[in-house]
Parts: C-alpha cells; sequence; structure tokens
DNA sequence: AGCACGCCGACT
DNA sequence: GTCGGCGTGCTC
C-alpha cells in the first residue's frame, strides 16, 4: 500500500480471510489510520457478526465499495509485516480450491493458534451514566458488584450473579446506557522468560564483593548465596559477566533458602531480572556429527543431483536400511550451503525419535524442528525462528508445509507412501506430500520423496519419466536383509499346535531368541484385547450404540471401547441379553498377544506399543528408549513400530494377522498391505545379524505374501498396477469420495441418490460409482453413503468437474428435502 | 463454524 | 403466563 496513501479521499477495503467454513471473503473498510501500514497477509482483527471479533488475514486490498452491504470497519491492525507471505497465500488457495474447501479452513490449520488473537467481552460501568432512577434491583445489585471489580468479564458476572442467564440483564443494562462492552484483544503467544539473578550495580567489582561478603559474617545464609554466586561468575569475571546473571533455579540447587534470598533483593544487594530464553533450549549439541556416505550412498547421491538436473522430482527407493538419511543430510548439507532453505517432512512417529537427534548433531541451531505435539508456544517460536532467518531448515510432520519459508532450495518427503500423509478429519483435507511438491514446484525447489515401499501413484510417475528414479538395493554396513518365512496357520492348526494365537514354529522361535538374548518383536494391527466379545448361549455381541461396529474390550482399562466414536462403557459381567455368564473374547489386539506372551514367558521382559501405550508426551520415547537399551525382551505393537525406528538388535519379527490386511475392502488394500509387511520386516537384523522374519497366514500361496518373502517390490508393481488401470483406479484417476450423512438413514440414503444421479447425468456412470452404504454405515448415530467419482486424469478437466461437483452440493443443499444433509468431499481419498 | 432469532412444550 | 428446547438463516 503505498502508491495512493497521499490520495487522502480514497476509501480503501480489505478482503479479508476469516477462520470459518465459509467459501469466500469478507469486504472490511480500512480505517484511515491503517492505510499506510496495511498489507496483504497482515492480521487485523475485525468484528464478524453481532458479538464476535476474530482474526482474519487480509487476502486483498481495493478501493471498491460492496455494493449490497455497508462494509464494517477494521478495529486493529497486528501487524505491520505481513504474518503470511504471498507465496503462503498461494499455497493456501491452492489448497483451499484442489481439496474443496474453503480457505478459511486452511487458514486455520495453518496458523498456528497462538498467532491467533483470543478476545473476551468485559464490561465496566458507563462513567457517564446518570440515570440510577431507571435501574431496577437487580440491575443496582450488578451495579454494586461493578463498582468494586472496576470490570468483568462474562464469566466473571456469571459467577456474581450466580445465574446462567444473564443476557437479559446486561442487554437492559446496556439499554439503559448503565454499563458498556468492550473487547480486550490480546496475543496469545507467550515468550518463555527464565528468573535470572544477579548483583546489583555497585557491588560488581571485586574489592566492593570482598567487603560485602566480609560485611555478611553475621548472616551466614545470605553469605552463603554470594558465595555460590560467585562459583558461577567468579570474581576476576564479574566485570563482563554479572551482567547475563545466572538462572534463579541453579542458584537455587544449593542449600539456598528462599527467605535468605529475598532478603538480599530486598537489601538491594541482589536483583531479579527476567529474560525471554527459547523454549527449545539453547541445548549445545553433543560433538557435531560428520556424516561420511558409504559407496553405495555415495552413488544413489551423485545419481540423484544428476536427476535433479533435468527434474524437479526425484524418488528415492531405497530399502529398508539402506540409510537414506545419510544421503538427506548430504543432500540438506548442500542446498543450505547454497544459501538456501530445506523442508523435510517426516511421518508423525518416525520424528519423535532417534532422528531428531541425529539431525541435530549435523546441524546444530540451524534446524528447527515441528511436531504435532509441540505446543503453540512452541510452534510459534519454530514459525518466527524461519521468518527471523534463524532456521535455515526445517524437520517436521504433515503441517510443516503451512510454515513461512520462502526460498526452498530442497523438500524432502520421506516415507513418502504413509497415509498418514492425508489430514483426513477436519478439512482441508490435504495430502502433505503433494501439496509439498506443489510448494517446492512453486518455489523453484527440488523435491525429494524417499521409500522403501514407494506409493504405486510415486512409483508409476517415476516409471513413465515424470519423476527421476534412483535405487539403493543395498543394505547400509553389513546390514542383510532378513529371512523372510510364512508360517502356514492351517497345517499348524490341523496338527494342533497352536498355543493361544500362536504357532508352534513362532513360539519355538520367540524361545530360542529368549535363550539367545536376542529381541523379538510381534506386530499386530489391532489394539485392545480383542475386538469383541461374544455371548456362547445367545450369540450377543459387544456392539457400539452409536454405530455400526462391534466395542472392542480393552483388557487393561477393564472397558469396552469404540475405535469410532470414542464411546467407553463397562464390561458386562453377564450377557445383557440372556444373562448367561458365558461371554468369550473373540479374536485378538496387541493386548491379548501380550498377555498370552506374558504367560507363555513369564520370565521375559515384555513390553506394549500402541495408541493406548502411548498418550501421554514421552510414553512413547520412553518405550522406545527402554527397548533401544535392552531393557525389553519382546515389543508388541501396532504399525507404530513399522515407522522408521532402527533396532539394532532385533533378531526376530512375528506378524500376525496378514490376511485381514490384504482382504480388506478397498482398492488399496494390498498396497497398504504389502507396505506394511516389507516395513515391519524391515525391523528385523539392522546391523551384522541376519534377521528372521515370520508371518502367519492362512495362505501360503498368496502372491502378496510370495512377493513379501521375496522383498520383490518391483513385482508387487507391476501385479499392482494392471490391477488399476483396469478398473481406473489411481495413478490412471483421481478419486473423490463423497460421504452423505444423517441421523435419518432413508434421508441419508436418498440424498445421496439424488446427488448420485445428477452427477451421473454429466459425468456417466464410468465415473460415478455408488452411492452404497459406507463400509461403517453408522457412525455417531449418523448414517454415512459413499459415492466416488473416478476422473480419468489425461482426458478431463479435473477442475471443472470439480466445480460442477461444487455447484450439485450447493444445489443438493438449497432442495428442501436434502438441505440438512452433511456432505463432505475428500479429494484424493487414501 | 458460531450465534441470534423464532416458534412450540413443561414448568414456577 | 415464562424458560428453554433446537430448527433456520446469516455473517462483510
Amino acid at each position: 500500500m503505498t502508491e495512493d496513501i497521499f490520495s487522502v479521499e480514497t476509501t480503501y477495503f480489505a478482503d479479508v480471510i476469516l477462520p470459518v467454513p465459509i467459501p469466500r471473503m469478507f469486504t472490511y473498510r480500512v480505517p484511515r489510520h491503517f492505510v499506510a501500514d496495511i498489507k496483504i497477509g497482515a492480521r487485523v482483527i475485525v468484528q464478524f457478526g453481532r458479538n464476535r471479533v476474530v482474526t482474519a488475514v487480509v487476502g486483498k486490498i481495493h478501493t471498491k465499495p460492496p455494493e449490497k452491504y455497508q462494509a464494517k470497519y477494521i478495529l486493529e491492525l497486528l501487524d505491520t509485516d505481513p504474518l503470511i507471505t504471498e507465496a503462503q497465500l498461494w499455497l493456501f488457495e491452492w489448497i483451499a480450491e484442489y481439496y474443496m474447501c474453503c480457505i478459511g479452513e486452511v487458514m486455520n490449520v495453518a496458523v498456528p493458534s497462538g498467532l491467533k488473537v483470543s478476545s473476551q467481552s468485559r464490561m465496566q460501568l458507563n462513567p457517564d451514566f446518570d440515570h440510577p432512577e431507571l435501574l431496577e434491583e437487580k440491575e443496582i445489585e450488578f451495579i454494586e458488584i461493578l463498582k468494586v471489580h472496576n470490570s468483568l468479564t462474562y464469566d466473571d458476572a456469571i459467577k456474581f450473579i450466580g445465574e446462567k442467564n444473564i443476557n437479559p440483564l446486561i442487554k437492559s443494562l446496556i439499554s439503559k446506557h448503565a454499563i458498556i462492552m468492550y473487547e480486550e484483544v490480546k496475543e496469545k503467544y507467550k515468550p518463555k522468560v527464565a528468573k535470572k539473578i544477579r548483583l546489583k550495580r555497585g557491588y560488581e567489582g571485586s574489592e566492593e564483593v570482598l567487603n560485602l561478603i566480609d560485611s555478611l559474617t553475621k548472616s551466614p545464609k545470605q553469605q552463603t548465596i554470594i558465595l555460590e554466586y560467585l562459583r558461577y561468575v567468579p570474581i576476576n569475571e564479574l566485570a563482563e559477566k554479572n551482567n547475563l546473571g545466572i538462572d534463579k533455579s541453579a542458584l537455587k540447587q544449593g542449600e539456598i533458602s528462599d527467605s535468605a534470598l529475598s532478603t538480599l533483593i530486598e537489601k538491594g544487594i541482589l536483583e531479579q531480572f527476567e529474560v525471554i530464553v527459547s523454549r527449545f533450549g539453547d541445548d549445545t549439541p553433543e560433538e557435531p556429527l560428520k556424516i561420511t556416505l558409504t559407496d553405495a550412498q555415495q552413488a544413489a547421491s551423485d545419481d540423484i543431483i544428476q536427476n535433479f538436473a533435468e527434474k524437479d522430482i526425484v524418488l528415492l527407493h531405497g530399502i529398508t536400511g539402506s540409510g537414506k538419511t545419510e544421503i538427506y543430510i548430504d543432500l540438506i548439507q548442500k542446498v543450505l550451503d547454497g544459501g538456501s532453505q530445506v523442508l523435510y517432512l517426516l511421518p508423525e512417529i518416525a520424528l519423535t525419535t532417534q532422528i531428531v537427534v541425529r539431525l541435530k548433531r549435523v546441524f546444530g541451531d540451524k534446524m528447527g524442528v515441528y511436531h504435532s505435539k509441540f505446543s503453540d508456544n512452541e510452534r510459534v517460536e519454530v514459525w518466527r525462528g524461519i521468518v527471523d532467518g534463524r532456521y535455515q531448515f526445517v524437520v517436521g510432520v504433515r503441517s510443516a508445509i503451512f510454515l513461512p519459508m520462502d526460498n526452498l532450495g530442497l523438500v524432502i518427503i520421506d516415507e513418502e507412501h504413509e497415509t498418514s500423509y492425508k489430514q483426513f478429519d477436519p478439512a482441508p483435507r490435504y495430502h502433505a506430500r503433494d501439496v509439498g511438491i506443489m510448494l517446492g514446484l512453486k518455489q523453484g525447489a527440488k523435491i525429494l520423496l524417499g521409500s522403501a515401499t514407494p506409493s504405486i501413484e510415486s512409483y508409476y510417475q517415476a516409471k513413465t519419466g515424470r519423476y527421476g528414479l534412483v535405487t539403493l538395493n543395498q543394505r547400509f554396513g553389513e546390514a542383510q536383509l532378513p529371512d523372510i518365512q510364512l508360517v502356514d496357520l492351517k497345517a499348524e492348526r490341523k496338527a494342533k499346535n497352536m498355543k493361544n494365537d500362536f504357532s508352534s514354529i513362532l513360539f519355538n522361535q520367540i524361545h530360542q531368541n529368549l535363550q539367545n538374548k536376542e529381541q523379538t518383536i510381534i506386530f499386530q494391527n489391532r489394539r485392545g484385547y480383542s475386538p469383541y466379545l461374544n455371548c456362547q448361549e445367545c450369540s450377543w455381541v459387544s456392539e457400539c450404540q452409536q454405530c455400526a461396529v462391534s466395542l472392542t474390550f480393552h483388557l487393561q482399562s477393564k472397558e469396552l471401547r469404540c475405535h469410532y466414536c470414542g464411546h467407553k462403557e463397562e464390561v458386562p459381567k453377564v450377557c445383557p441379553v440372556c444373562g448367561s455368564g458365558k461371554i468369550r473374547t473373540i479374536g485378538f489386539g496387541t493386548e491379548k498377544l501380550e498377555d498370552d506372551l506374558k504367560i507363555m514367558f513369564p520370565t521375559a521382559r515384555t513390553q506394549r506399543m500402541d495408541l493406548d501405550t502411548t498418550r501421554t508426551k514421552n510414553a512413547y520415547q520412553n518405550i522406545i528408549s527402554e527397548f533401544e537399551q535392552g531393557g525389553t525382551d519382546i515389543l508388541v505393537g501396532t504399525q507404530m513400530i513399522s515407522k522408521g525406528l532402527d533396532f539394532d538388535q532385533v533378531s526376530l519379527v512375528g506378524i500376525f494377522d496378514a490376511d485381514r490386511m490384504i482382504h480388506f475392502p478397498d482398492f488399496r488394500a494390498s498396497e497398504r498391505a504389502f507396505q506394511m509387511l516389507t516395513q515391519v520386516s524391515g525391523r528385523a537384523g539392522r546391523r551384522a545379524k541376519k534377521g528372521l522374519v515370520m508371518i502367519q497366514t492362512n495362505n501360503t500361496q498368496q502372491s502378496l505374501l510370495q512377493k513379501v518373502v521375496t522383498n520383490d517390490y518391483i513385482g508387487y508393481y507391476n501385479d499392482e498396477i494392471l490391477e488399476r488401470e483396469g478398473y481406473m483406479y489411481p495413478p490412471f484417476a483421481r478419486i473423490i469420495s463423497i460421504t452423505i450423512k444423517h441421523e435419518e438413514e432413508e434421508k441419508a440414503e436418498k440424498a445421496a441418490h439424488w446427488l448420485a444421479n445428477k452427477l451421473l447425468e454429466k459425468l456417466g456412470k464410468a465415473r460415478v460409482l455408488g452411492p452404497e452404504k459406507a463400509l461403517i454405515e453408522r457412525i455417531r448415530n449418523k448414517f454415512l453413503f459413499d459415492i466416488l467419482i473416478k476422473l480419468e486424469k489425461d482426458k478431463l478437466n479435473i477442475k471443472a468437474a470439480k466445480s460442477f461437483l461444487r455447484e450439485k452440493i450447493d444445489e443438493l443443499h438449497q432442495t428442501k428435502e436434502h438441505k440438512d444433509v452433511d456432505v463432505v468431499v475428500d479429494v484424493d481419498a487414501v
């Protein structure tokens, strides 16, 4: 906003992005005193609706007054430098359009809530009020309270009055001009401060200090404090170092009493002051790590760089344990040296582990970490660190793509096949891999995708030459790929060899492994003890009241839990239908395997790692550290254990329920099964020792399993790509999944049919599948119907198709019968 | 999404 | 007669 600031007559308007799911911007008037400073990307505070005050981001500045309504004024301008860069705004808009959501929803996930503003309505007396005779008794009472407290929030007022509904009272007082409401606006971000202690001026000379100590002989406690202080700040360095002071907490380590310390402060000898510190500490990294690549790694690295000369995107297909991280580090180093920024994306779980420590040792404080378990304040610090140029390199999870980097030279997306890169629940339902690619391309960066089991989509792009392809077929160092064996459950059952759910072959191997003092991993991708309970007399099954799924039995918490809506209930002692006590568990989850193992191997140290044991911030890390240090013999876990963890001493991996993964009714089931089996197998035998993997299955002839055994990714890919082509699934088509929800099944079904028919008219029936009942037909008391749209990549104008879809959904919501159904659109659903 | 307005049931 | 239930519609 520079060109027109002299034309005082011009009125400016700003179209702002509000954090609400409404697919448009809102126009506000720019007050004259903000005209000179307001910029696109700056945060503003505006009133939205009658009583809401929200933080918005300026998307556009113009002079065209809205025709149909009176624009409200912007209340406050929060940034003189834009918080959101133009590059980010562009990306937000791209996401909103591509994933068919509102830009406000994108803004909501992108901006850490620490950068949003909290506002609270406060009320106070109107100093000009001079008609007390207008007030009623209740009102006078409240005015008296307000006189004592100066100002109150709404909640305060409720407490003092002792009633829930104070609205009429407040409204009446406002209309009588007895009180006024105002908004207190404050930033949520609070810098972290450290309390520090130093000698007050006049005492920091060596002579003065010695005199001071002498003078304190009668107050030995105080003397000790001064002496303690001098341990940290030696007397001969007082002149330079006293100013910095020392942490109050450090001083209080010794036998220091609080009262003696405060006496010294009161006497004006010591003083306490506060400094703003980083939440990430200034942990001086342990000795810096220098990476040397093996020949194979070096070759791959060279290959990647060569590919980058022609292609923006390269897929690195490196088998588990091939040491992809070292290659990344080497590349990151090079890009940073060239003065560009680097973004390194990892799936959530892989980030909590050793990798951050390792990266920190290489990159020190140039590196920012962005994790979802971080608090808001920590996120804001990473954000600010990037803006201030402190962080040239960020390693982070999915949402790190929203950080304000504007000079990217390299984007790395590790474990690119991971479906957790796709946000599912609240919109925007974006895929961080695809957005990361977009983000990188826009900034002229190179993009490196890495995986041992690439997604079919990415591998296809590489095979057809759109991405470069680099393959790394050799494990790092001495390590070899494990032997993978299929255990024939049918035969084991026939021979009556099963011990609970363990085949004798696996059982014996675990036993052997324990004797050898080697570690075992047991993989079962299902948590809880058993997926349902069943009455032997009347065939009752534990079911969720709100969802069409069974309730999982959790032994540890002694509960039945719904994994979809979170509903919990007590475990019934007798069958709730027939009163029989013969209730049994059916099927098994991690809890049961853990339980069985504890019974079968009572002396083994067994640990479980799944969502239930890793709820708290450090639980995950603790389990892993314990395992790494050899404190655990057998680790039982869900897919959590398969994500990029390096365990050196694991010589046996046992895999349960592989068949269920393979036969899941979804076109991606086999892809996911292959990836999961290969990744979990990859945890075995990572150093020198050759590991063993045992997969229990009812069908040892299964072709997918055969490919897992021979580690034949390409063979698997060749099979799968034919299927995909035959049925027009990705990568040959884009899919958009539409879910219609309503409490009444019939309403949901009818609306779904209405919409599907409308879509059919234009798209044809090859492109519109369904509607059909969702796999889980009811969740949280809403019935779900799915429509799947397949849009061929080459022949179709995807943008036009999407806007057509948008139109039809709007139309649906305008018809009387269907307007109250929920419609969820998921572009590129995984 | 929130939030107010508005029109119907069960209570002082 | 009022409180308060949640359906409906709007927000610059």
